[in-house]
DNA sequence: TATGAATGAGGCTTCATTCAT
DNA sequence: GATGAATGAAGCCTCATTCAT
């Protein structure tokens, strides 16, 4: 999948540098990469860095609301148009799950990784946390979801959705995610619809 | 809760070096935590690490293959016990769950980070990964487990349990995790059991 | 005031090179200026100073040759017509503060910087150093410069008029300088004169 | 001259650091020392400097507040004990003489730099400039000093004092620079004295 | 001619670890 | 055993200069 990048700049080194940098800090995590590392795999000479931003911590939070901020609105569009509980959480989950197969690398920089190291940055992007938050509202509202605490419902979700890619990457189960979709939304269904 | 700790050791410096070492490595991450960091947080001199491990690395790895081995094998003794699935369930989540109400930090930081730093060393130890695989398995013969994937499953279970406590930690939930024990067991029951 | 430009080079760029570098030059030093410094405030690009340079060096040192000979010549014609040592006085320091009172960023750059980035080049011009010594030489044959050590009485002429000029620059004098060229000029022939 | 140190600090490299820091930054300047060329001169490994110093400029500031205050408190009380103004002239001028001669390395660094990379540092110390003013009010008051704008007289003595050095180091001038001291403090009178 | 991305050397600083005291 | 100064490798970043467009 290709990374989001200003056209103006679609013939410098920008995107080798992106791609290096989301590879080596899903890798090794942010601290734990290097510049030097991240030169090499863009093949770039450290310094390049700095003409697009202003040192790696720049990058990674950049990486981290633009692609954010993209995927998030996506998923919302594809989530959100559906009536009902029951299609919005089948939407979800495939959402997520196709994002997944699309860019693993991505989806994991994004979803699974933690960054400390980006502090308050990650509390300012709207993050699939809030969609599940609005879905479960709703369905709640409509008498979809069953009596109990929509946090602990949302933490299902979440979980359920986040644990089966983490699966996934170690192995524990094989092939495009999205052919589990609909058994991983049914699961949480069950959890939380009444 | 206390650490681990040889009882030969028990008044000398090496205590207060594990807390702080644990502390530090759950708040900001292995390779961001220094060695001047622990000494401080410890109140030990910097050279002090020395005599108790040949590293930071030794320190980080000795940290979680004690304390996991002695959690996973507590949890074992606690769940297995019972006879059928779902007394199993609720006794899993209580485990976990009065173990992060214990000592939130020594849970973060053994079953919530995700220690690239610590490469194969994490692979080596029995995780509640596998305790939840066997738990299904038997769940299945006995006919208590429904129809579907145990792997995904098992992901539905863990990323229950683990995003609740995560959510504790964001603030979205309050108060002690175990008042959620019975709620969060009936979810993962539902979504998996018969 | 402007600063001395080849004729041919007028509606280039080049002007607004050269005030931009002299007064970063004079306000931070050359060392701590950077190119980029100079062609963010000239307003053209990192590249554009190489057509007109061959380096950084090479423009400070440019500014410094062309604009100081030029200044001690100025000097030189305007003090040296003036027969006795009083008078000759007089017209140098008020030069010199006329000078200051005009462009007070190059008078810094030229008398007041100590420049020891530009090496031996500050020593192949003529400096008002060699100006204040032939007057004195002068003024001790015509017997209006009394007994002492002329490198002394030079020290004290050129240290006053420099001095002056630094604390107008702190704000400890404030106006004009040319205003006080007379009683600077009696300070230094009570000191120096017969 | 031995620089004022820490004595808990004797035998480590910081004297040596110190030394080497003086020595380069009154050479080169601070802009232009680099962290390696002082480790190499004092012997030490770069990383030495940071036991000491937050940083390059902590230490340019550390040296100059710390001996420039111990400079002007030492000419305080060498100077303002005499009850005239003439005797006062003579002892300021023979203070800072002494002191250039006994270390011209320090007394360049704090007195005959310009530090632009200090800021604000160097306006937080008692300076000569301070003295001289004191010693020419009160010889306003006495009836010692003529007519005429203080701050000029101030300029004059100063600018005096120090150019005599400059002109010691460029070699303009020979010997110890206090056997000229009875000579400068002679013209300096003559300039402002009644 | 002009731009600004890219380079590569080098600057400042950090850090795990060692070692003399 | 304890301290903390020192080391040296490595990290992040800056900068004068070059070069493709």
């Amino acid at each position: 999948m290709e990374l989001i990048i200003d056209d103006r700049k679609r013939d410098t080194k920008l995107p080798a540098i992106l791609r290096a940098a989301l590879e080596l800090f899903t890798e090794k995590g942010i601290h734990a990469t290097t510049t030097k590392d991240i030169a090499r795999r863009a093949g770039v000479s450290e310094g390049a860095l700095y003409r697009h931003f202003q040192g790696k911590q720049e990058l990674a939070e950049d990486l981290y609301i633009t692609h954010l901020s993209h995927f998030t609105a996506q998923l919302d569009k594809s989530v959100l148009p559906h009536p009902g509980f029951r299609d919005r959480l089948e939407a979800l989950v495939d959402g997520c799950f196709r994002f997944f197969d699309e860019d693993r690398t991505l989806f994991t920089y994004l979803i699974l990784s933690e960054h400390n190291e980006l502090g308050r940055t990650t509390k300012r992007v709207r993050h699939i946390r809030h969609l599940v938050r609005d879905i479960l509202v709703d369905g709640r509202q409509s008498g979809e979801v069953r009596e109990g605490d929509l946090e602990v419902f949302g933490a299902v979700i979440i979980g359920t959705i986040l644990r089966v890619a983490v699966f996934r990457i170690y192995g524990l189960l094989q092939g495009d995610l999205r052919g589990q979709s609909k058994e991983v939304a049914e699961a949480c269904y069950r959890a939380v619809g009444k």
